[in-house]
RNA sequence: GGUGGAGUGGCCGAGAGGCGAGGCAGCGGCCUGCAAAGCCGUAUACACGGGUUCGAAUCCCGUCUCCACCUCCA
């Protein structure tokens, strides 16, 4: 009856019960903006945001931070061979991810941190764990995690330092007392920017990696809290750091670790390094937003999603029959207001797949019945039963972040004057046509509608009369 | 070497001992002047070989193949 989800701390699925009955406060690991986003990143914003969306329609009040590592080797290294400051090189990169995000749909974060933005907090952290013995300098600047002095490394992750491949780049240099040392604070190398430095009691230089997170966790989550996400990649070194620095440093930290899994191809994981990420730009210059969001919604967010050819196709034939009910229904017996949307009771199906380590696979099998309760109701002329339909519908896939009516989806943009001269347009051919189908014209009736059909607008006829919508954007390339 | 994941019908994708999830595509039918949309019907699916069981895609043993992490990675 309650949630249930996978933590992969202890590889096991766990009854979720958050530190305050209430109130859940969520980490997830946001980009390192190094470039711009493609489509797996997206799908760690999109899985999360349905995480948040299912504990929030159950009352939870759900802080969420979503940092954004915005100083790292590449972002330095990506900007020097650009030409441009590093902070403006990271800035971009951050405008084309949120803008991804507002696209897909993806609810924003309660805090979104920003790295350079909190290295006193890093500082902190870092000399509690000088102080504690866990931490050395090696140099100026250098300052490392000590992993032999913290016995339970590696425990999140279940591996023993002495089991691990030494790293080539990490035999011992840099004044390390161990290679699996991980650096906490690292002094510029030569050639970087004077800006991307900060002083600090054990020298100048810029935050590691692993310590931002845990620094920003501890500011806005505190000392303990519920839940911690990212990618499946980031369980090691990322994570495990994470823990082992929070820990050592006396935080109880995350209770639950989730994770999501990649966006694969031929079973391969997309990746920048591998260069077969496709860049959600390129993606949604053929399709709607709404489509890749489905796409990336219906498998259950710890399996890998296979890009395939049809992917989006798929999700753009299942995304059309959804809205067209939504839409037929609201023409036939009313819009449903948000607050209806918002507070009626989903299917015992629905939650219970929701709750079962958010199963939306098995949820959108009881979308789908409600979808065909609700054809069938509309067909038979039964308008109360296909209300409901509707309005259950709406808030099944609202949890999903997919109804079809919230403004989201809908909203042209505010300026609706093309789309009132093309209504009252193909208004007029509407009713040129079923005056020729009256004559039983058929020829000019059928002339009519191919002419439309050609203008992307497709023609449904119905007892009620003809209605129209627009063709799907993507024109369906046959392979 | 260590740790972890995966192999399900044409494709995507849930499930995890016993009524063949769901979607997409296909096929048949209903509806339609014809379509479209919708509805109904339609599949001898679980990598391979053994075993346990009244019964296994699901449990056990073995084998094969693939992927990932141990270096930056959603």
């Amino acid at each position: 009856m309650s949630l249930r989800l996978f933590d992969s701390g202890t590889q096991s699925v766990r009854d979720f019960v958050p530190l305050v009955e209430g109130e859940v406060g969520v980490y997830l690991c946001g980009a390192t903006v190094q470039a711009p986003p493609h489509i797996g990143h997206l799908r760690s914003g999109v899985a999360f945001d349905v995480l948040v969306r299912w504990l929030r329609r159950g009352g939870a009040r759900v802080t969420l931070v979503r940092n954004v590592t915005d100083i790292d080797d590449k972002i330095l290294t990506k900007a020097a061979d650009a030409g441009e400051p590093w902070w403006a090189w990271a800035m971009a990169n951050e405008r084309a991810f949120t803008a991804a995000y507002d696209a897909l749909g993806v609810l924003p974060p309660s805090y979104e941190p920003r790295a350079t933005g909190h290295v006193p907090a890093m500082l902190d952290l870092m000399t509690r764990l000088v102080e504690r013995g866990h931490a050395y300098v090696a140099g100026a600047g250098d300052v490392y995690f000590d992993v032999r002095s913290w016995p339970s490394y590696g425990e999140l992750t279940n591996q023993r330092l002495d089991d691990m491949v030494d790293s080539p780049d990490d035999t011992g240099a840099g004044g390390k007392r161990d290679p699996h040392d991980f650096a906490l604070w690292k002094a510029p190398k030569p050639g970087e920017p004077a800006t991307a430095a900060w002083d600090t009691p054990y020298g100048r230089g810029r935050p590691g990696w692993h310590l931002e997170c845990s620094a920003m966790a501890h500011r806005y989550l505190g000392e303990t809290f519920d839940i911690h996400g990212g990618g499946l990649d980031l369980r090691f070194p990322h994570h495990e750091n994470e823990q082992a620095q929070s820990h050592a440093a006396g935080y109880g930290f995350a209770r639950y670790w989730l994770h999501n899994g990649w966006v694969t191809q031929g079973g391969a994981k997309m990746s920048k390094s591998l260069g077969n990420g496709l860049l959600v730009t390129a993606v949604l210059a053929t399709v709607r937003p709404v489509v890749l969001r489905y796409a990336m919604t219906a498998v259950q967010y710890r399996s890998m999603l296979e890009w395939t050819d049809d992917t989006l196709r798929e999700a753009e034939a299942t995304w059309d029959r959804l809205a067209g009910f939504v839409e037929r229904a609201t023409e036939r017996v009313g819009a449903a207001t948000a607050d209806e949307v918002a507070a009626v009771a989903l299917p015992a199906g629905f939650a219970a797949a929701m709750d079962d380590d958010l199963n939306v696979p098995a949820a959108l099998a009881v979308v789908h019945e409600t979808l065909r309760a609700g054809n069938s109701a509309l067909a038979a002329g039964d308008d109360a039963t296909a209300r409901d339909a509707m309005v259950s519908l709406r808030g099944m896939l609202d949890v999903l972040g997919l109804d079809p009516a919230s403004p989201q989806w809908t909203t042209a943009g505010g300026d609706d004057r093309a789309e009132r001269a093309l209504a009252s347009l193909v208004a007029a051919e509407l009713d040129a046509r079923a005056a020729a189908r009256a004559a039983r014209d058929w020829t000019t009736a059928d002339a009519i509608r191919e002419r439309l059909t050609a203008a992307g607008v497709v023609v449904e006829d119905s007892p009620t009369g003809a209605r129209w919508t627009l063709a799907a954007p993507t024109d369906t390339t046959e392979d």
